[in-house]
DNA sequence: ATGCCTTGTCGCACAAGA
């Protein structure tokens, strides 16, 4: 079972990307993030021509989440718990029934921050915390649950071509960097690097500046399992090559292949 | 230091992204 997560910065400016991406890699799910569309606008009909169920939580020009399974979705639940009034559609979770049991999947497109010293960051900060508290709630379900998606942290110098660049950079604070690691130290396991401690293994190049064709990328989408999924991981990837496509999203595909 | 691109918006420039 194939399972990804794709930042695609606009369901509308990539629908033929994305449907290219799908018949070529064919994932049992897909988590993408930026959507940038309210619900019934979503292009639902060629995702479900491709043969996959599709679940949304958008908003009017910016954010919005959606889920594309192959299985049904089950126990749809739009919204990160924790702030009746926080209006960002960022967060989508739901489950699939497989012959190994339920995997259930949290798809998440985690605010930027920037710039500091605006009401940006702290709202990052407290969207972390309460992600954490929400993941501490699935992990006692015992069950396979995983967590995909636009972190916008990059965990650790090696995952971006030019740390010192970041220093005054939401994505790379100390405080960002701490409550990725104490989500992660809950009892998950990081994916992508525990199957690679490759260097320049990034998953963001800016438009700007020639940053793709600089390798000037960062590591900032991530997919964390929990101990039961973590049992069934049988390899991981990055579809690098996805950025190099006309009219390409900034972010590229992140997937695991899970024994299920 | 700023913009560099890209997307969406009831565009005719701007916000937001990272």
């Amino acid at each position: 079972m194939k399972i990804a997560t794709w930042n695609i910065n606009g369901v509308k400016a990539r629908i033929d990307t994305v449907l290219e991406w799908l018949r070529e890699t064919s994932p049992d799910v897909a988590c993408l993030q930026e959507i940038k569309s309210v619900d019934e606008n979503f292009p639902r009909q060629p995702f479900e021509d491709l043969g996959y169920n599709v679940e949304t939580h958008g908003q009017k020009g910016f954010n919005g989440v959606a889920l594309l399974s192959k299985q049904p979705l089950e126990d749809v639940q739009r919204r990160l718990p924790g702030d009746d009034a926080d209006e960002q559609a960022r967060f989508i979770d739901a489950a699939v029934s497989t012959e190994r049991g339920a995997i259930r999947f949290g798809c998440l497109y985690l605010p930027n921050g920037n710039p500091l010293g605006t009401e940006k960051y702290p709202y990052k900060l407290a969207w972390m915390e309460r992600l954490i508290v929400h993941a501490e709630t699935r992990l006692r379900e015992e069950g396979a649950y995983m967590l995909l998606g636009d972190y916008n942290v990059i965990p650790e110098p090696i995952d971006a071509k030019n740390p010192q660049n970041w220093g005054d950079d939401a994505l790379f604070q100390p405080e960002s960097r701490q409550r990725f690691r104490a989500l992660e130290y809950l009892g998950f396991t990081e994916a992508v690097r525990s199957c690679t401690e490759a260097e320049e293994t990034y998953t963001f190049w800016d438009y700007q500046a020639g940053a793709w064709q600089k390798n000037n990328g960062i590591r900032i989408d991530h997919i964390l399992l929990s101990p039961q999924a973590t049992d069934l991981l049988s390899g991981c990837g990055i579809d690098k090559h996805v950025r190099g496509w006309e009219k390409p999203s900034d972010h590229v595909p992140v997937w695991v292949q899970l024994a299920a």
